[in-house]
DNA sequence: CTGTTAGCGCATTCAG
DNA sequence: CTGAATGCGCTAACAG
């Protein structure tokens, strides 16, 4: 395809007879330089269309001005949301955005890496793939030091600074919610054990519950792979069990909307025979039926949070002391949980 | 913030005591070249950690293998999937992705094509905002013969590739199996009239209709802003209508789903007394209740045939003759329509 | 086999 | 007030 031809400072000074520098000055508003000269470039380099090259110019002051991303997934709701709020930020502030999906895949966080250094990016927002256990590449950009943040899905290993949303204090929430109304027996539906979020949460959990008398011993967590498959299974199991649990907390909505579908197969009442609730607030969980009790995460302001604190690192505006940004949660108690409804 | 300094070739030379181009070459693995220093370099860099700087790269070969990408919205879950198979085609092709929103503003729109141009990417692929009725900013894009692509949200103005589903025939689709389940008095909700989309599906609603001996004097057919309040309205005005429909077919699927909610606070049985359809088949339209009947449009595959395509043309492995790519779409018949169920 | 030169587009320093 | 020279990091052409 033929390739469209960008004009350069090059090309305005050979038509005006002038100097490169000189444009250079008169594009740049240089108060050095005679008034009409100044004019004449200017609406010359309009009429031609002049557009500065920014690779020219980052090459030069070794700042690209583009900041780089990863998530695991694009079409998660809420990564879109933090993704939207990253991108308007950065833009607003004079930036632009390098996105890169892991697929929650290690090897492709570490490639997504290299990439995005190679093109000098002036710094990145990481979340963790799930299959990230090691955390030797983000130990390798810190020593290099590479201006680096993580959010949402972080460790706790890096000395940088995380925006996350306080997984505990909201799993809590949700769990002393659900023993409010009643429920003694909540199975927690919990992620691969290693993720940060999976801990958080569980912790959240199993502290609602040692308040009202119940211990770890009798808490009734089961590990889901967090696929369609997985989380039916575990929900077929949880209705086999003896004894069997009157409320469901998954670990994140797409999980609990997987599990009321099974209950729904089986006939079980939501929430009379089984309370059931999630975590996120996904737009999907407002809309089935019953609606779906959830935590409030709030996607786009995380991606904003982290973006101004990236930026004004690399700005200087705060010192690269790492920070740990939280944000609350709030409960959204709806019908699937609501045993006496409105 | 300390900046991480990169490792150059310059550093690798002085080193080892020779010129930058042998490194140069050592490192693209030139065969005319000792053996032994090729080795001798390889390793240094490998222990250095050097990355070839891209951006450096670019900006001698006037090409910087990236892609810009402009969607209306990053939230959205098709324009999220189109995101993620674009970014994914890219990456395995060798190129990044530069994205920018333009939040549905023609402004904005403009404003994200002067970056990205300015930024050097090798093409484009944009998806147009609702506010875009305009099109000079594009022609301008093609007079200056930079690569460009439209997918979704597109015009036929500009004598550019596009990539679409088809969606006069998935609106002739689903009215077709409304008026095979018996109803007759279909009212189509619509975006905007301006809008391709619109138009395109209007034209396969009145098209099933007129198979049916409805002419466009008996169609229905509703303007709606496509924000929840405009859509609310619109269902309230569809059912005080004397001889109310008994059918609803909503342009996307969002509004569909806010036209549920106002029936099932009105308790008018769906599909029984009001049949009900939508458009693209997102995530949340399988799980509400009744289940949303609706059109699949494949979002990740036409990132990936748009990518393919702009590359294919870059790479010159097809001409740039103007292609438009039309994708099947399916109908995705479920409760919400179907009287009698399963 | 390896070094020197030159240039991608831009902005700054140094000389007028 | 303006031009020439320099360098950001890299590679290709040209010379040994």
């Amino acid at each position: 395809m033929k390739r469209g031809h960008q004009v350069t400072m090059k090309e305005i000074a050979k038509k005006l007879n002038v100097s490169v520098s000189t444009v250079s000055r008169a594009l740049k508003d240089s108060p050095e330089l005679h008034p009409d000269t100044k004019k004449r470039i200017v609406e010359m380099a309009k009429s031609m269309n002049y557009q500065p090259n920014l690779l020219a110019q980052s090459l030069r002051i070794s700042r690209s001005k583009v900041l780089g991303v990863i998530v695991p997934e694009l079409t998660s709701h809420f990564f879109s949301s933090n993704i939207s709020g990253i991108q308007d930020t950065a833009y607003k502030r004079g930036y632009n955005v390098m996105i890169c999906q892991s697929n929650e895949s290690y090897v492709q966080e570490i490639s997504n890496i290299r990439v995005l250094v190679a093109s000098q990016v002036d710094g990145l927002l990481i979340s963790l793939s799930r299959e990230t256990k090691s955390y030797q590449h983000l130990q390798d950009l810190y020593d290099r030091e590479i201006p680096f943040i993580m959010f949402d899905r972080v460790t706790e290993e890096i000395p940088v600074s995380r925006v996350t949303v306080d997984d505990e204090h909201g799993a809590y929430q949700v769990t002393h919610h659900l023993l409010e109304q009643g429920c003694r027996k909540i199975a927690f539906i919990s992620g691969p054990q290693d993720l940060y979020i999976s801990k958080k949460r569980k912790g959240g959990y199993l502290k609602a519950l040692a308040e009202y008398g119940i211990s770890e011993a009798e808490s009734r967590v089961y590990i889901s792979d967090l696929n369609q498959e997985s989380n039916r299974q575990i929900a077929y199991k949880i209705l086999e069990e003896e004894n069997r649990a009157d409320a469901i907390f998954a670990m994140i909505d797409p999980v609990a909307v997987d599990v009321m579908l099974v209950l729904k197969e089986k006939g079980i009442r939501i929430p009379e025979e089984i309370a059931l609730a999630g975590f996120t607030n996904n737009p999907t969980s407002s809309v089935v039926e019953p609606s779906l009790t959830t935590v409030s995460q709030p996607g786009y302001e995380m991606g904003q949070i982290a973006a101004n604190h990236l930026l004004d690192q690399l700005d200087e505006i705060v010192s690269d002391e790492p920070k740990s940004f939280v944000l609350g949660t709030t409960l959204i108690a709806r019908n699937s949980t609501l045993k006496i409804k409105i």
